[in-house]
This record gives structure tokens, C-alpha cells and sequence, in this order.
DNA sequence: CTCCTGTAGATTGGATCCAATCTACAATAA
DNA sequence: TTATTGTAGATTGGATCCAATCTACAGGAG
């Protein structure tokens, strides 16, 4: 070390704790539908399950919580939250609205580096369709739209934005592989990528609400036809 | 008892675990300007000062995380978190963005008995103006705001501007004294009732974004310049 | 037979205890 | 004098233990 003791982190490792670690694999797990609506997550289960103890498991239940995905009830323990229809509808008129947003703000700033790095997710994304790898899917198609929208420096309406991919993915993942809107997705996603090299605000605009919203319909007529035509 | 045992409850009580009630403290502690930005929540001392141990401490400070007031850090512990002012101003845009978009949808369903409600709630509202009770104020504010959203029926909007409305009331009270804004928004909130009350959907909204972005433009302004003009 | 009541097992909530880590300061060497 | 190193106190992270509550089922009264 050449220069002072205070100096400021050239290389940082990520330290997360253990009801962090926790919160990511059991997010992941609802996400993948393993824990379904209405499951109850017992937490000395899941203690045994990764070999720790109950207290770093009961933090992890509470970001959960605060991530909306699953309830904590006074001495009833937590279950998986379900959400209705229309409020998943509603998650995906708040994606058109705030990524729209973003989108606008960002195509300006956009680099030629952020946008070869969008190519590149975009390619492993499209892999991971041709191999039906759902799980890597979720992440994956966040990543892809994040990368454009990166450059608008919104980090508040970023941070907002994942929590309301977190409860998408989840409904998305489930059906996809039931339809056949993978190919329609996957053209989407070029066209959009070309819109925005080219630096096309509106008309990028324009096709990611399109996006969004066709993502919504196929979703919301597949969800309400197989939770049964009368809400529950 | 009339009825089968495993009837649906008709009188609820409140029944929040400790952490919650922590969390909820806490939080108030914090928008009150108690504890400022930077300053470190030490687990121990919250724990003896609320005579609990600090297990249900640090589950109120993951919540308290997830809400975005602190931010804890491994063998760190937890420390207030600062948001730029240039995010602030972000976080009014998002307010000005979706607190329109329920407005727009709330108004058609707005019944007398709600409009009644809210004039009840501004009618303390000013009260607390004139007290300047800025406590009492902060829940008040959002109180009056949410009774004319509510009938958009948008509970995921709803619960996103919650959590934005934490985050700028921190902020709205810690500059609201400084300023004589009082009577403006006074007058801008009875203006606002008025307009619903006439069912003047677009007006309303048009009105309403215009508060939002009015006290945004003096918070800011304020905050820029007693943070200093250079970005720290 | 049905409904109420009480009890046992399961599960969560909270407290206490120990280990790991950080921070600050003192001691030492260049 | 200055920078490094070592150590003590403070603080957080995690585990274990006990109390409070819930759930399910058995037993008894009507």
C-alpha cells in the first residue's frame, strides 16, 4: 500500500449476510413456483433445510415480506402471498408507465459500450429461451431491459421497477412455457434494441408499451382462464 | 354465537408483533428528524431504550431497510440513509406520475360519503397547520391525499406511493417550518377538493400535478441550498 | 349425533448467550 | 515523527433456550 490507511475501496467484494443469502435462494425458490401460493414457509424447515439457525431465516421471511411476496401473520408464520388478476394487470400498466419513462430519459445518454452490452444479454437471453431455462429467463430478461434503461440515472424509479419485475417474473415464468409468446417476445426485444440504437425515442417508446402490454394481455387472459372465470 | 365456529371475523383488532410496533416508532423517530441522516441505530441501545431485546430490534430495522430509511450493512449495523437531492426530485416526479394516474381513475368513483370523509381529514389538516403540529401533519397529508385515491381501487399504486410518501415527508417536514409554503398548500388543497367534489376529472388532475411539482420545486430549491451548492 | 371444551403437539415470538468482526487507540519500529 | 501492528472494548451475527400462541383432536355434555 503506497498511499493512507483511509483509503477509499478500489476493489469490492460483495459481503451479504446470511438472511440475505437467505432471502435470494427463498425468492428464487417462489419465484420458481417450488413454493406456491398459499404455501406456508415453516421457518424451522427451512432452518434444517440450510443448516442454520431459525433467527437469520425469520429476518430473510421479513424482506420477503417487504418484497411482497409472502405474508407474516402474528404467530401464524408466513405463506406465499396471491395476487389477484386485476392488481397483476395493474403491476403491468405501473411497468408501462415507469419504464416508458425511463426508456425516454435513458435513449439520450445511451453509449455504444451499454448497447453492445445489451447485445450481449440479449444473446444469452435468447439462448436461455431455446433451452427452456426459465429460472435464468427471470433474470435475464430484467437484466436486458435494465441495461437500456440504466443510463437514465433514475435510481429511485430503478429500485421500484425491480420489486414490480420480482412479482411479474413470478406469474410470467409459470405460463410461459405453457404458451407459445417466447418467439413473439424474442422479436420484440430486437426490434426494441434497434429502435434505441437508433436512437428512436418515441417510436422506442411507443413499441416497449406495446411490449409491455402484450405481455399483460397474454398473461391476464391465461391467469384469468385458469384460476376460473369467477373470481375467487 | 349464531353461527358455525369457523365464521369470518367481524370485528378485527390490530394485533402487530413487536418488531412491528418497533419499526413503526422507529420510523416516526426518524421522519421527525430524531435520528438524521448518517446517524448509526445502535441495536442495544434501541433495545434497553424500548426495554426488548435486540432480536426484535433487528427484525424493525429490516423493515425499517426494506422502506428504504436505513440501509444495514455486515457488522456494520444500520445507519440512516441520505438521498440526494436530485433522487428527492425524482421521487416527486414518480409521486406527480401515479398520484395523477389514481386521481384520474378515482374521481368517477368518488361517492359523497368519501368527499365527505376527506374534507373531515383536511379540516385536521389544517388544524395541525395552524398547531404547527408537523407530526400529526406528515400522516394527515397523506391521509387527505390517499381518501381521493382510494376509490381507484389501485392497491399496488397505492402501496407504491406509501412508501415514496415516507420518504418525501421525511424531507417536506424537516424544511416545512422554514418556509411560509403553509397557506399555499392550503389553499392548493381546498382548490383540489373542490375540483373533485365538481367531478373535474381533467382539471383536477392538471391541478394536482402542479402541487406536486410546486412543492417540489421549493423543497428542492430549499434543500440545494442548505446542503450547499456543490454536490457532497 | 352435534356442539362445546380442554388438552397435547407443533410452531412462532422473544430473551439470553457465545462467536465473529469492527473500531479506536496504544505501542513499536523505521 | 510517521506508519505499521497489535490488542482491548464495543457491536453485530448467529445459536440455543424458554414462553406464548395456535391447531387439531379427543372427550364429555346436551
Amino acid at each position: 500500500m503506497k498511499t493512507k490507511a483511509t483509503l477509499a475501496a478500489s476493489r469490492q467484494i460483495k459481503r451479504q449476510s446470511l438472511p440475505e443469502t437467505l432471502a435470494e435462494s427463498l425468492r428464487e425458490r417462489i419465484l420458481n413456483g417450488e413454493f406456491k401460493e398459499g404455501d406456508a414457509l415453516v421457518q424451522d424447515s427451512i432452518a434444517q433445510e440450510y443448516d442454520v439457525s431459525r433467527m437469520p431465516v425469520r429476518e430473510a421471511l421479513r424482506q420477503l415480506e417487504a418484497g411482497g411476496l409472502v405474508v407474516m401473520k402474528v404467530h401464524k408464520g408466513a405463506v406465499v402471498t396471491a395476487i389477484p388478476a386485476d392488481q397483476i394487470e395493474e403491476l403491468f400498466d405501473l411497468r408501462a408507465m415507469l419504464e416508458c419513462d425511463v426508456l425516454a430519459r435513458a435513449i439520450p445518454h445511451l453509449t455504444d459500450e451499454q448497447l453492445a452490452a445489451s447485445r450481449d444479454i440479449l444473446a444469452q437471453l435468447e439462448k436461455s429461451y431455446k433451452r427452456k431455462d426459465v429460472a435464468s429467463w427471470g433474470r435475464l430478461n430484467w437484466e436486458f431491459h435494465s441495461s437500456l434503461y440504466a443510463a437514465s440515472g433514475r435510481v429511485q424509479t430503478m429500485a421500484l421497477l425491480q420489486g414490480i419485475n420480482v412479482q411479474t417474473d413470478r406469474y410470467i415464468r409459470l405460463h410461459l412455457l405453457l404458451t407459445h409468446n417466447l418467439e413473439e417476445a424474442e422479436v420484440e426485444h430486437r426490434e426494441l434494441l434497434r429502435l434505441c440504437v437508433a436512437r428512436e425515442v418515441k417510436r422506442a417508446v411507443a413499441y416497449l408499451r406495446a411490449h409491455i402490454m402484450n405481455t399483460s394481455r397474454n398473461l391476464v387472459s391465461e391467469l384469468k382462464s385458469s384460476r376460473g372465470p369467477a373470481t375467487a
